[in-house]
DNA sequence: CCTACCGATCGGTAGG
DNA sequence: CCTACCGATCGGTAGG
């Protein structure tokens, strides 16, 4: 923790990541006041000297621990010349990060089982403005792309990893051979292939 | 609701029913048995007459309400002469099946969210032998289709509607023009291009 | 003696 | 930031 901050702002951040980590562990209901001031080395009440209810918590780091924040900082950092590079450098830039933090993609899921997505909207509007270059590279590369709308196309891409994530989890910790490494390469590969007028040989 | 049935199976069938049904709007934590009970249309006490823990309750519902039930008949009454055929109608199926019952896959989310999916090696030991008809079905056309691992391809196959769903979620109830109707049809149609080695001229 | 269920209340914990 | 505590509600169980 950084120690130059003032000591009630080093505080609110210990509350912040504690509850972080307690909700992608047990859920948000399924996770108590109690249990965040513990972890974040607090009486149960103080809480209240920083967020003004648990719900506030949430609210602070649906919008500042999003995955989005995540996923378009990959998107402006990696490059590509082309925007079939473009796009496996970014899958691969995922693969890394969901294999560092697994579990970053489950505020998404929180908000939807637990919340019924009331934060989504207000969320879509932030992101908006910041997704537009992207989809402005994609359209400045149409000629290389099949006749789909883009957003589609940029939709289709995030969703990927969704795709990925989800039915890793629902296949479980099992040996079957339906799990297998390199499994997300290859959706890569369906999904540029399905998006490319022809792909390069390799 | 069936009259045939006992009535203490008819009452446990409404137990079942308003769990479903609460659950899914607000998640496990987030409902009580309180809840429940009334929605049933009982006291409070009387769901440990049929259930002896909450826990319970919800090990019931994902081993009998899982969304795999719905896929698979889905993927069981589509015909189709060719693999193509069958994985659009397949698709068209579940279109029609998320539109009238939208929220179908959150027992998933929630299992992943609210228990870290602990149930869910036991669920995909019970799947796993209906999946295999499928898989050989892939098998069987292979000729037509791209050299990509055919578990890899029924993952994927599966992932797009998680993919879908989700990201239709995140855009939210917006008017962006990145959502808009007919989005799952060309999910479908980049998957079919990325997977297949010749789309038919349509 | 069984089932299905009641009103009331148990020990603990929830958010505040 | 803590101790102490509230109104209410939690999941689960009592006797009848």
């Amino acid at each position: 923790m950084d120690e130059t901050l003032p000591k009630g702002e080093r505080t609110r951040q210990n509350i912040l990541q504690a509850a972080y980590a307690l909700f992608l562990n047990q859920g948000f209901h399924g996770t108590s006041m109690r249990q965040i001031a513990a972890r974040a080395g607090l009486a149960p009440g103080s809480i209240y000297n920083h967020f003004n209810s648990k719900d506030a918590i949430w609210e602070i780091l649906f919008q500042e621990r999003h995955p989005y924040h995540h996923v378009l900082r990959i998107l402006r950092e990696v490059g590509g010349d082309t925007i079939e590079d473009f796009l496996r450098n970014a899958a691969r830039a995922m693969v890394y990060s969901l294999e560092q933090q697994p579990d970053f993609l489950k505020m998404m899921f929180i908000e939807i089982v637990e919340f019924n997505g009331v934060h989504v909207p207000s969320m879509v509007k932030t992101i908006y403005p910041q997704i537009l270059p992207f989809l402005q590279r994609f359209i400045s590369e149409e000629d290389k792309l099949r006749d789909i709308p883009v957003p589609v196309l940029f939709r289709s891409f995030v969703g990927l990893f969704f795709s990925y994530y989800i039915t890793g989890l629902m296949l479980g910790n099992t040996d079957l051979p339906i799990f297998q490494e390199g499994s997300l390469e290859q959706f890569v590969d369906i999904f540029l292939h399905g998006v490319l007028k022809q792909l390069e040989v390799r």
